[in-house]
DNA sequence: CTGCTAGATAGTAATGATTCCTAAAAAAGA
DNA sequence: TCTTTTTTAGGAATCATTACTATCTAGCAG
């Protein structure tokens, strides 16, 4: 879905962050997709425009908007960290081969009621499920 | 739990693995502990017994377990990875601050239906809740 | 509109977990 | 016991990420 600069700015704004031109287009590429890509992709896709920009940046911007809670980070196997800019609660279907990620909306998966016979004093913030398993390209690959 | 050398041994030959003094103690050090420990971790912990093994035998004997699947990998941040040697089906709660990783075992959690409109020919293997939040400690030491 | 200041950027160097490479050692079956 | 194959240990190499730092710029104040 698309995202216009406006937006952009004003969520700069609510969280106390500068606007500049990277960070606009890291954060609009990641908001922009539903493909969960990695710092070096997202430094090859703002490169594109920005062919100045440096890696440093991007791993800057990421921690930045990650602190403001503007991005998130989802982590597949412990290579390299993958981000989503998609805020709404949501689900992860993740393929054992090739590693794509791809989004699952289901609104009965957002009512799970959380465990009981917790550790005491432990406070729940949110939750996420994981499906693992192969994806049809991966699976045809291997017939 | 506790786990016997000669479980262990079956185990191995059933995954047509050898059995080394090196690879029993990593991998019994695994299932017997709860508290999802690093590579270095387990080096440290191993290194009691044998005070000559190396991180890459670690690391290797990691791989070859994962790959038989009598153990799994965790992962919280895109830190370094983390290994469950508890094969049974349960999820996990960590803490946001600590990152500290707790079992969870529900058995309302096994049953959750697969979602619907999953993108077409992908095989769901098997899933895992992630709860998130703030463990005791932390927010005593917050306040 | 102009100047000021905190924060952002880019480039390079450093770090640290993990992997690669290789020779020597040890397991397991014959 | 012998042989083959795998494993181990150690050092070097890799690669994502972080640290450092000088320059630059956004955004506010005047």
């Amino acid at each position: 879905m698309n995202i216009s600069l406006e937006t952009i700015r004003q969520r700069f704004k609510d969280q106390g962050l500068k606007s500049t031109p990277q960070r606009t287009a890291i954060y609009k590429a990641l908001v922009e997709t539903t493909s969960h890509p990695t710092a070096e992709d997202l430094y090859r896709h703002v490169s594109q425009d920005y062919p100045m920009i440096s890696q440093n940046t991007v791993y800057y911007t990421l921690g930045v908007l990650q602190q403001a809670r503007l991005i998130r980070e989802v982590n597949v196997g412990h290579e390299r960290a993958r981000y989503d800019g998609n805020l709404s609660p949501h689900h992860h279907l993740i393929c054992h081969d090739c590693q794509s990620i791809v989004d699952v909306m289901d609104k009965k998966l957002n009512e799970i009621s959380f465990p009981t016979g917790l550790p005491t004093g432990f406070e729940i913030t949110d939750y996420q499920v994981e499906f693992r398993g192969y994806c049809k390209r991966c699976r045809t690959q291997k017939a």
